[in-house]
DNA sequence: GTTTACATGAGGTACGTACATCAATTACGG
DNA sequence: CCGTAATTGATGTACGTACCTCATGTAAAC
């Protein structure tokens, strides 16, 4: 009935302790046919490790970086948020965590620092940036140190990394087209497609998955051309200035990115937010605001605390080398709406 | 810098072990100026608990019992499944979980099963069932035995319980709302409100909520009283036949319930279904294949892995008497369309 | 036969906490 | 000043695991 230690499996194999534990901790010095005899005992039994007296007893302490982006988006600083609030909970589990910003768009920033990790020897490092051959190297080295690696947000799919926290972005993108194809009461018009840039991977995808829809489900609607805003409020108003003007039948705005600001404020100014459907990405304070308020009419999101709960807890798994409780790693794609604001 | 025990707040306290074992535990025969001192050293150095170790120590064995609708809808289903699941991956927590089915819509089945449950001396009870003088009851005498209780999806607002797990059934009707009108393209006719029962506060809620957003945003749509299948596929296509007969200009039906199947197989012999707006609850096998045919729009779910871990974490927190992490354990409210399919 | 390497056993200490026992100290009423 | 009760300290054992040392066994190599 109750669960077995590891002296039942000892006396059940046979064995003296120390066998077993050279055997659960791969210790050398113990002959195959012994080592077979304690596994089957553990199988017999079903013995699982007591993780808690495991860590315990090897005063075990998760030490675990995370590199962001050091940019003033909102939804970073949600996300950061986020991950303190999850480390803070997590210090009854021996998890401590260290947020390291650098610069954006610069590939080489984020391997000086992945580079720089290594010399801190943490556990395991989540990584939230673009995939460069730079970054493909370092976690390389990284991976190479025994460090646990999880991309986060963003996928490094041809890197080493060890598990994806985040979401297909090709999908969010497909959902964003479905609820602006079916939010859209005109079967025909003009939809603009906008991003602060469009050489991230995720944009593509978004673009990518979006159109897919359109296309198969809503032809009658027209997507733009994606347009870039650089986060340059000027740059934003001369472009949605430039787009309405020349698309008197704009029905729709997809915005790829997390920044929403700068737009909403742009299409604020000519009068047009509430006669437009208006599908961004991420919930932020702002953007909530603009769901109450009726500015945007939906986001398709990602739960932070989600997000951070998740990372931290795949880069244990991957640290204890036990599996990952694929179910509840998966993220979904939030569609959050001013009904369904969590 | 790193955590500190039992044996810093002794000393910082200038107190022995076991005094602020004796503080710690609420056991008697410490003065309250000593207790105060321990406090204030507990205060000092931030310590904290470390609840592995005291569980090692206790051999502490989380008991806890689920009271679930022994019905045979798929939702509950899913629901026990994940209880399942959920218990499994805690098995390392020490926690065990009896899943007890009863007879739904008969209280004293529920107050009987709660009454024998006393006897067993859980340590938690997690309770999904309608609100009634004998389930109020049934709580308030688990509670005077200190047995942790929460709700589980229906919430029991005037009970004793601890906490509940589950969404807010009026924002989810709003949702529903949200999204019917705005996927329903002509800007008037009728809309049909069917439930299994319109006896359960969750129904009522969601109808509710419904109602607001629909007569406050989509005026032009008009719902139709709310008309219960009571589970018999007979009634079921007698009313959607009835319904579809005297309307011509039905546009869409919002099915309140978790129970799909009856009403989807009625909407689909009178080939209907593909042209309504089909809003549906909870997220199944079939709903889902009827998301991905396009005969469901969408689905208002709830993450059903998400309530089950919610449920042991939060029962976990209360029997340690310690504060729930409220932003893990806040429900949301999903919204499922065939492109976000989790 | 002796050396050597390897395999295994036996036993201890430690991690942070719980809990029990018993001794020692203090305080207070009589 | 004594007796008694309340308070506190000191110490030990336990939980399940990790990790260490030392002893002993065995078999192959020399």
């Amino acid at each position: 009935m109750a669960r077995p230690t590891v002296h039942d499996v000892a006396s059940v194999a046979g064995v003296s302790l120390a066998t077993v534990d050279r055997v659960l901790n791969g210790r050398a010095g113990v002959r195959e046919e012994t080592v077979n005899r304690v596994q089957s005992a553990i199988r017999e039994l079903g013995y699982v490790r007591d993780t808690s007296a495991a860590n315990l007893a090897r005063k075990r302490e998760y030490r675990f970086a995370v590199v962001l982006p050091q940019d003033s988006s909102q939804f970073v600083a949600t996300l950061k948020d986020a991950l303190t609030e999850a480390s803070a909970s997590h210090i009854a589990d021996r998890i401590s965590v260290k947020i390291k910003a650098v610069l954006p768009e610069d590939p080489h920033a984020v391997a000086r620092e992945l580079h720089a990790l290594r010399a801190a020897k943490p556990d395991g490092v989540a990584i939230m940036a673009q995939e460069t051959p730079q970054v493909r190297d370092a976690i390389s080295r990284l991976k190479a140190d025994g460090i646990a690696v999880v991309a986060l947000i963003s996928d490094l799919p041809s890197s080493e990394r060890d598990f994806f926290v985040g979401v297909n972005s090709e999908a969010a993108g497909r959902t964003a087209a479905l609820l602006m194809g079916r939010f859209v009461r005109r079967s025909t018009g003009k939809v603009l497609a906008i991003a602060n840039s469009m050489v991230s991977r995720d944009s593509i995808d978004r673009r990518l998955g979006f159109d897919t829809v359109m296309l198969r489900e809503f032809a009658g609607l027209d997507v733009l051309p994606s347009v870039e805003t650089h986060n340059d409020p000027d740059r934003v108003r001369a472009i949605v200035r430039h787009v309405a003007a020349i698309h008197d039948d704009l029905v729709g705005v997809y915005s790829m990115g997390s920044g929403n600001r700068y737009i909403l404020d742009a299409f604020r100014e000519i009068g047009r937010l509430h006669d437009l459907v208006y599908i961004g990405h991420e919930l932020t304070p702002r953007s909530r605001e603009a769901l109450v308020s009726g500015e945007i009419d939906a986001v398709i999101a990602q739960n932070v605390g989600h997000l951070a709960r998740s990372a931290l807890r795949v880069l244990r798994a991957k640290c204890d080398d036990v599996a990952v409780f694929e179910a509840q790693e998966r993220i979904r794609i939030d569609i959050v709406t001013r009904e369904n604001l969590p």
